[in-house]
DNA sequence: CGTCTGATTGAACTGATTCAACGGATGTGG
DNA sequence: CCACATCCGTTGAATCAGTTCAATCAGACG
């Protein structure tokens, strides 16, 4: 069980990889930077999400973890983690659900990044947060705690935080989004996910056996 | 074992899994669409490529693969598949190693589209397939067999083919690629590698026990 | 208070798109 | 064997989405 402050690394890019982490509260992303300084967010974590199960068989890290909020996680050693696998095939088949969606998520964000517009990824991306964060009750009604700043925004979405500042305020505009003082409101998340043309199918919320998750 | 000609899909999205495929001969990619058409090639797979370990545990393909070329393939059968992992502790090893590296792969596509200049991304996808190429020895000295098409390598960087091919023609001027009749050539990697900052790391070509695929 | 970080604005600029046309190679049917 | 179609690569010119740079503003915090 650990702790690190707002806009610290829990783990970097070259490092050998120690542990399995799970973010139990706070926000933290993933991200890539080139050689040049350029940094891409390649996705986000949210309380309950599981980093990079069985990240030990690699040999370094490709890529960084780091906290947007202050975040508290837990770290489990490998060792821990494969006598889980072995534990229980449910837990396995879990895991392995588990690597599968992260995987579909990450092809959506490539697909968002090269074929969208900024206007349209942006929204996109609000969908796919108010929706992962409604998953693990942390929406309230239509609104929910946002943390990123328009500069994480850029990162994730490849465009520059000034573009995002006029893009976000043409979604406000259009009344689509309410965001301000680190608190985003959805008003009408249909029509949110229709102008980015999101389809939840890639989250696959529709595991059978979700329900194990919390008994087994 | 199956066949399908080149531009034919062997998955569609929306589609229940059926099987785990393995390319055997040929080139194929995982592509999604938006429902106005526009289109992101997510990744290649080259011959010996697997496709989507365990997909079968979900409700519902999220993208689709298509052949580049002719494709042969063999269909592992869930029943079959669920019986390679329990019988190995290596194959499990493998196949999550597997898992991880389409991740790490995917993440660096993410950031190929999202950071980098038009001139960079396809120097860097270029180099991404001769080195996955000549790891499945596929490669002769410096030139390989390449059959995308300009939209293809569009449709995988998320620019426009006409773009594509203007970028093309400044690599060639450059003397960093020859490409003409379907045969890629690279006759310096680390100088196409410098510019568009390409780092292997990704591909976690280094795992350890790697000769074990094939005794195993 | 001064300092810092993050949001906002304006104006000039540019990388990439769009649209439309053309060329060359390959294939196919009459 | 020619006529025609198709696919892919190439080119030009106009346009535009998003960047760049630089300045300003607002709130938070010690």
């Amino acid at each position: 069980m650990r702790e690190v402050g707002a806009r610290r690394d829990l783990v970097r890019e070259g490092e050998k990889p120690r542990a399995v982490n799970v973010v139990l509260d706070g926000w933290a992303c993933r991200y890539k930077q080139l050689p040049d300084g350029r940094r891409q967010v390649v996705s986000f974590f949210l309380p309950g999400d599981l980093c990079d199960a069985n990240v030990f068989i690699l040999r370094e890290m490709d890529h960084s973890i780091g906290a947007i909020t202050k975040v508290r996680y837990a770290e489990i050693m490998p060792a821990d983690f494969e006598d889980l696998m072995t534990q229980s095939p449910r837990i396995t088949q879990a895991l392995w659900w588990h690597e599968l969606v992260t995987a579909a998520v990450q092809r959506e964000w490539t697909t968002n990044v090269g074929q969208r517009s900024a206007y349209e990824r942006i929204a996109h991306l609000l969908c796919e947060l108010f929706i992962r964060l409604r998953q693990v009750q942390l929406t309230e009604g239509e609104s929910c705690d946002f943390p990123l700043t328009q500069t994480d925004i850029a990162d994730a979405t490849g465009l520059t935080s000034v573009h995002v500042n006029r893009t976000l305020q043409e979604l406000r505009r259009e009344g689509l989004i309410g965001l301000a003082g680190k608190r985003l409101t959805i008003p009408d998340l249909r029509a949110l996910m229709n102008v980015s043309m999101f389809n939840a199918n890639y989250l696959h919320l529709d595991r059978e056996g979700r329900h194990l998750d919390a008994n087994d």
